[in-house]
Formats: structure tokens, sequence, C-alpha cells
RNA sequence: GGCGGCGUACCCAAGUGGCUAAGGGAGAGGUCUGCAAAACCUUUAUGCAGCGGUUCAAAUCCGCUCGCCGCCUCCA
């Protein structure tokens, strides 16, 4: 398995710590507003290397913060008129809205900073009998001159960062890139008691402790968003190495951005939607697929035509599916058994492509083409006509290796019934299943008299309302339509 | 200004040294169908931003140019 680490810039063998045993620790959210499309995507794109992981027999430990402490919690919880901590508990509490109705799992840990106070204080004063880190007036810096490594994550020169620093110089740093690690908490602010007096702990620290707590003073992969590689994650190995003298992660992994109109979609430039903005129009599924379509490090960019293409690809999928099924119960065991050497060679080879495109730096995109090669192969194959014993257990093993494959994913995991169902829902399409069915039956009994005419007034009703009709031998599927 | 990334067909998007450049969408033609839809077949890049170079061989490596984006401030 190769996984790309942005610490060396290159792909690399994944090797971790203990054989079959792999601690990932992901940055999760600050919790002081609803969650956009961003933070779906390093949620999805984490918890589908998480699922794979365990797919390939790692026991893994799958640790996801929430910070929920900081700056903008503290404006936030002005702005609401509620304290500091409810901010954080309603917060926390849509996140969890959001990310259960886009199917992410919850972490194994999900660790809150106000939670490891404790063990943030010591290492705080670790760092600081360590000769790492200095106080003055109740807060804490780490000195970063004292640690030579200091951006070699985010390749910089602490010299050249200097010359173009946007950064107002605050005096009482020895260094003006010297970072917070614990603040002095002014009036009205939350506040814990420590050896500098009360105050909260900085940004960066609370994912030192927690990371160390439940995983180990090493950790084989580290991600979040690329935006986090500076400040964050720098500081974070700073103050983590500097602590226990030991490397901090083997792997960074870091998610790109989502793009609108090719620009970083982001609360500061005002171009993001809310996942529940865009659950209002799409189904969780989709946006899953069109989040995975693309490899994890490269940007998306969002638009409604791309979010189309990701539904008709699914629609795809399931109809696909719709056929298989269809298939497999209208067989007789006795009918004459068909032979199609290229769809036993497409199913035989499809685990090993599927894995391969994995195993490539979790290359989902090729690992979704792959799925559409095999999509393609069974279709053809079905409409060669196939009959027996044989097709039906081809069809039975095509079928189970694409949900063994969705369930990694977390696509493809859905019947076509319940895809076109949660269409309609998605859609807003004002009828119900039962309306449709009714509608069919009637226009099946037209049809029973030739009455064509008024069996297409039925098919052009429905799709007026977005619901598609397709004939079969023996009866008539309805569809949503998709764009 | 420093550092990093990207530029593959009409659109999206894999592919990073060697068989016919995945897959999806859109378009055109066809098969099938009461009509449809779906599916399938054919078709749409002798070429991967441009120009040079390395190599028996490059979309893939190197250099330059152009264009776009990101980070350097909170940010997934």
């Amino acid at each position: 398995m190769k996984v790309f680490n942005t610490l060396t810039g290159k792909k690399e063998d994944f090797v971790p710590l203990s054989p079959k045993k792999v601690g990932i620790y992901a940055c999760g959210v600050t919790v002081y507003d609803y969650c956009h499309l961003g933070h779906a995507r390093s949620a999805v794109v984490f918890d589908v290397i998480k699922h794979y992981l365990r797919y390939k027999g790692f026991d893994v430990k799958y640790v996801r913060n929430f910070t929920d402490i900081d700056d903008k919690i503290i404006t936030r919880a002005k702005t609401e008129g509620i304290s500091a901590s409810d901010v954080a508990r309603k917060y926390t509490a849509e996140y969890y809205r959001d990310m259960d109705r886009l199917g992410i799992a919850r972490a194994d840990v999900e660790p809150k900073a106000t939670e490891h106070i404790e063990e943030i204080i010591d290492i705080v004063k670790g760092l600081i009998d360590k000769g790492y880190a200095y106080e003055v007036d109740g807060d804490v810096y780490f000195e970063v001159d004292r640690f030579p490594d200091y951006g070699k994550l985010s390749k910089r020169d602490m010299t050249e960062m200097l010359a173009g620093a946007r950064v107002e110089v605050d005096k009482r740093k020895r260094n003006p890139v010297d970072f917070a690690l614990w603040k002095a908490s002014k009036e009205g602010e939350p506040w814990w008691e420590s050896p500098w007096g009360k105050g909260r702990p900085g940004w960066h620290i609370e994912c030192t402790a927690m990371s160390m707590k439940h995983i180990g003073e090493s950790i084989d992969i580290h991600g979040g968003g690329a935006d986090l590689i500076f400040p964050h994650h720098e500081n974070e190995i700073a103050q983590s190495e500097a602590f226990t003298g030991k490397p901090f992660v083997r792997y960074w992994m870091h998610n790109g951005f989502i793009t609108i109109d090719k620009e970083k979609m982001s609360k500061s430039l005002g171009n993001f939607f809310t996942i529940r903005d865009i659950l209002e129009r799409y189904d969780p599924e989709v946006v899953r697929f069109f989040l995975l379509s693309t490899h994890y490090r490269s940007p998306i960019e969002f638009s409604e035509e791309q979010m189309k293409e990701a539904e008709t690809s699914l629609d795809r999928f399931y109809t696909t599916l719709m056929r298989m099924n269809d298939f497999i119960p209208a067989t007789e065991p006795r009918s004459a058994i068909a032979m199609d050497k290229t769809l036993e060679d497409a199913i035989s080879s499809f685990k090993t492509r599927f894995e391969s495109a994995m195993d490539d730096d979790f290359n989902t995109a090729q690992a979704i083409g792959h799925v559409f090669e095999l999509i393609k192969d069974i279709n053809r194959f079905l409409d060669s006509n196939p009959q027996g014993r044989h097709t039906k257990a081809l069809m039975t093993r095509a079928g189970e290796m694409l949900s063994e494959v969705g369930a990694v994913l977390n696509i493809f995991t859905k019947t076509p019934y319940e895809w076109y169902q949660s269409l309609l829902k998605a859609k807003k399409i004002p009828i119900t299943v039962d309306g449709i069915l009714k509608m069919i039956e009637d226009r099946k009994q037209a049809r029973l008299t030739r009455d064509w005419q008024r069996a297409d007034a039925i098919r052009k009703e429905l799709e007026g309302l977005g619901i598609l009709l397709e004939d079969k031998k023996d009866r008539t599927d309805w569809k949503v339509r998709i764009g």
C-alpha cells in the first residue's frame, strides 16, 4: 500500500508502527457554526480511509476530535448571547446531525479539548521545563527558535516567513512566529486554573494532548484538510516532538479543498454551502459519490452540474442493480447454462483492480471507475439474454462483490427501491409510491385494451412529476428522473 | 515576494516511462420497443497548456514560458 506523505512530498509504502495496527488521528471541527461541504469532504475521506484499512485487515483506532474551546466559539457566544460551552454543545449536536445524515460513522474516540485540560497543562509544563516554552503574563508560548525542525512539514523557512509575515507582532513574544500553548483568559471568558493563572489552551496543543492520550506518542496517520498544514500541524509537530523527543507522526495526510468558481470554499470568502443546504436538494449518497469521484488530494469544483452528474452516475449503478435483481428470482434453475467468459474474468479480477486502486493512495476515483467497468460488463452480459443456474450464480457473485466494495466506499449500498424512494424525497416530488403504483396499474389496464392514447397520457402525467416508467416483460418499473 | 500544486476530449475525471490514453456525463447515428425508457453497439484526444531537452521509448522525467489555484492570518 502506498500513501502520500505531506512530510516527504512523496508516495511511500505504508508500514504502520506495529504490524496490523493503525492509529489515525484526524482533525475534526471547531464547533462554532454549521459545517459546510469542506468539512464533509474531510470527514468522508478519512471515513473511507478507515474503512479501507479495516477491509485490508488492520486493527484501526480512529480518533477524531472536537475543538470546543477557542476564540471563535467565544465570539459566537457573545453574538448568540449564550455561554461558550452552550455554543460548543449546540454545534456539536448540529455536527452530528449533519454527519449522521451523510452516513459518516462515529470515530472510535471523539475527544474534546475541554475534557483534556489536565493533560494539556502537563504537556505545557513539560515544555517549559525542557526549555521549549516560556510564560509571559499568564500566556505560555512555544519558542520556535528552540526547535530546529520547525517548518519541515509546510516546507517553509522561518526567516523568510518573517519577511512576508502579515501577523501583527506581539512584543511580548521572543519571536513573532512563537505560538500560544496557553492563553490567559480575559474578563468574562471561560477559564481553567493553571500554574500560570486562569486561562485556556491554545488551539494546537489539544491535538498533541489528545492524540498522545488516545493513540500514543507516535501515531501512524494524522490527517485533516490541507489548510491545516500550516500553522496547525506544523505547530503540533514542534510541540509534540519537543515534548517526547520522538517522531510524532509517520504519515501526514491532507485532503484538498472544495472550490466554487475555482476558488476555495471558505467561511471568510462567504462562498460556502452548508451540508444541510446541500442535503435539502441532494441525497446524501450523491454527496458522498461526488466527494469520492475525485482523488482526495485534488481540488473538487462544486457545482449543480457536478452534483447532477454524480446523481446520474449513481442512477446508472442502481439501474443495473435492478436488472441484476430482476434476473435472479426469474431464473429457472433447470434451464440452459449460459456462460460468459468476459464477465467471469471481469468478476474474478474486480477485487484485485479495486484493491490496487485503493492501495495506490486511496484512489477512490479509479476504484469507482472499476465499478463502472464491471457495470458495463454486467449490462452487456444481461443484454445477451443469458439463462440458467450458472448465470444466477454469476449475478449473485457480482452483487456480493459490489456490495463489499460499496461497504468500503459507503456508496452503492442501497437497494434500487431505496434509491428511488430517497430520490423521491430529495427531489420533493409530490406523489407517493402508492400513487405511482396506482397510476401504473391504470396504465396497465389501458395497455391491455390497447388504449395507447390513455397509456401514453398516464406516462406523460407521471413524467411531468419527474417519474419515468420502464416497461419490462412482465411489469412496469418506475424511476425518478435525474437532472 | 517566498513556498506548493494544477493544466488530459464538448464537460467532469483516472492514468506519472513501454500493450488500443480508464470511467462518467453530453452530442450524433444505430439495435431494441405499441410508443418510450433503460441497456447495448458505433462515433467524439495519432494526442495529454506551449516550446525545448533526456531516453530505444514520455501525458508521465528535466528546463523554460503561459494560464489557473492554494498556503504564508482563522480555516476541512
